[in-house]
DNA sequence: TATTGTTATACTCTATAACTATA
DNA sequence: TATAGTTATAGAGTATAACAATA
């Protein structure tokens, strides 16, 4: 019944996962109808080359697996670098103003909080005017940790960018970037 | 043992969930000697606003969000309009070079072709030519959607920089991003 | 033996709700 | 009662290895 109009009730796909029995695919005869060869080289992406989100996903995966590659000496993530920036450059913060300040919640706070604890790179302390909040410092270990990823970060973006753009062209895509992150409530 | 200098082995955090009892906040009384009090609009991010891989981030999650909030009734997900634009585009072509094409491995691709299947929304054939190879089409409700996404996807890009960069500044962004993209192997 | 697609598994990331201790 | 931080849990995203069918 119903018939495979858009009829399907929309919530009725709960979990997204498990992607339950697929039907088997067709032994139809009938294929030579069709190309049947397509040169992946010339596959058609039609508008999807002119969508911001595109590029944004596929070049933050791409930055991504770089900065793992290059950084896997030091075991750290992408984001953990910008906590690691934050946190040095403020020190004393609480886990709700990094929250605020790195756009994360606060359960992933103090995921990362702990791991950082339990490597020895930060220490928290409880603020003497409100036993409730926790005040975020580097250890000495961190601040060298710190030091380290200043340097490996440095020439990143360049290193990243290779020869697709010129430095003139780095600039202006991080400045258009900056701008847009500024203007939208992000 | 093992004084705190940077003397703990690299490979020793197997696993990075958990992050295993935090060591307990200091109470410690001398509390007073820090500002105690960040105002979290005026935090300092140092060279974190000058790096590429912070931006992408940030916005790519902010998109994400943005896209997720506004196709609630379609239950996609922005990944998954490439794959469905790529699909409509270039029909009877592979879960491999659907791959390529996404840069999504062949699990994922698989993944997600189940869960197409299982909504009506694509078909897959044996090849004729070689029958460890499937050919992947739009059903007439998998093209109903494709047309949906083409509406809602036409003017996105614009309502999510809002304000924030005129038409000229969001053309030279995504050019540069392209460019980048382009560039580089990904 | 190599390749296509699939399944299984695990780890990371993200989001939500519930709990604690303080206020 | 409300807030700061934490814990627990589950859903998505990503990566890897192993497997079946076919070449």
């Amino acid at each position: 019944m119903a018939a495979r109009t858009s009829q399907r009730p929309v919530a009725a796909r709960s979990t997204r996962t498990g992607a339950s029995r697929p039907s088997k695919p067709r032994l139809t005869a009938r294929d030579a109808e069709q190309p049947d060869t397509i040169d992946a080289s010339q596959i058609d992406f039609g508008p999807l080359s002119q969508y911001l989100g595109y590029y944004l996903r596929r070049l933050y995966d791409g930055y991504r697996k770089h900065f793992v590659a290059q950084a896997a000496d030091l075991d750290v993530q992408p984001r953990e670098v910008g906590a690691l920036f934050v946190i040095g450059l403020n020190p004393g913060l609480t886990p709700s103003q990094l929250s605020v300040a790195l756009a994360l919640d606060g359960a992933q706070i103090t995921a990362m909080l702990n791991m950082f604890d339990s490597r020895g790179l930060v220490e928290r302390r409880v603020s003497s005017v409100d036993a409730r909040s926790r005040l975020v410092y580097l250890t000495p270990a961190g601040k060298r940790m710190l030091d380290k990823l200043r340097k490996l970060v440095g020439g990143f973006d360049r290193s990243f960018a290779g020869d697709a753009l010129t430095d003139a062209e780095l600039g202006q895509l991080i400045g258009l970037l900056a701008k847009l992150h500024a203007g939208i409530g992000d």
